[in-house]
DNA sequence: TTTATTGTCTATAAACTAAATAGACTTTAT
DNA sequence: ATAAAGTCTATTTAGTTTATAGACAATAAA
């Protein structure tokens, strides 16, 4: 399961996603998407900090994202709150630490498992991007209403 | 990432899969495979009730896998250990929430592409059997000798 | 230059969960 | 009777997640 910290991160830049040149004061995006202010508060500013957003300080500013809608996917999103997408540290590229459970792990058939799903994530992840999520929830739109 | 519980479990059963006819006492599968013997008890107890394991009491005892290899699965072992295999709660099957991010679910972009993770991790949960695992790591074995 | 607005930062509370351990009890073969 | 094994309940410990409070800094506009 991811923390709910992520999930509001992605439903916030999904919001942000719609109009991707406009600036968004905080309060905007926790009533929008009904996330706690002061929670997503700590959210932006780690997006902040991991550079897919901007932001303005004082009256009139806000908070913009910083890369285009194609240059946001999921699996970024993911690593920056949530750490290793794997399943098991021993499968993990860039949150690996061994296990103790095997006696080889080049041989660990628990291990390969969790690698092809790891990469099968991985994959999957980086496709769903601010753009293609989008997308997609026009095509929801519209087959929804025929 | 999986619960301890259910890496543990799941190292457990492979292990308990490469004699699948025999009885064995906890100590022997805490040994084998680096868990600890009392957590381990709980484990078993857990994979007992859920029908995987069998067990005889007293002097002589031990547990013993109630299901042939092909027919214990990755997905089973970690739904009754961690929950949902989905990574949002309103994508999952066995263990549907909704989330309060979204107006409509239906047409919610997130929920769309997790439901999409979800089934492919289903899939591929399930095609890892004890039968499929052992297969494998011997495949990786003869691998590594040439 | 003051004021309102908005982001930044630090600290901390509250609740929950994971991981592990202890110990008493029960069953069974010998 | 005894030793070996599983069963059950409780509890500890530590860590994490989720959320909030409040002081501070920056900026635009009146």
């Amino acid at each position: 399961m991811l923390s709910k910290k992520c999930k509001y991160a992605i439903h916030a830049l999904v919001h942000m996603g719609k109009r991707p040149t406009e600036q968004f004061v905080v309060k905007d995006i926790s009533e929008a998407c009904n996330i706690p202010r002061k929670f997503l508060e700590s959210i932006l500013l780690e997006l902040k900090r991991a550079g897919m957003l901007g932001s303005k300080q004082g009256k009139g500013g806000g908070y913009f994202l910083r890369r285009t809608p194609p240059e946001i996917n999921l699996a970024d999103v993911v690593r920056l709150f949530d750490g290793a997408i794997a399943a098991v540290p021993c499968a993990s590229f860039k949150f690996y630490e061994s296990c103790d459970e095997c006696e080889d792990e080049d041989v660990c058939a628990v291990r390969d498992a969790f690698l092809q799903l790891r990469n099968a994530t991985v994959e999957m992840l980086k496709a769903d991007t601010l753009e293609s999520l989008l997308k997609k929830e026009a095509i929801l739109r519209t087959k929804k209403k025929r």
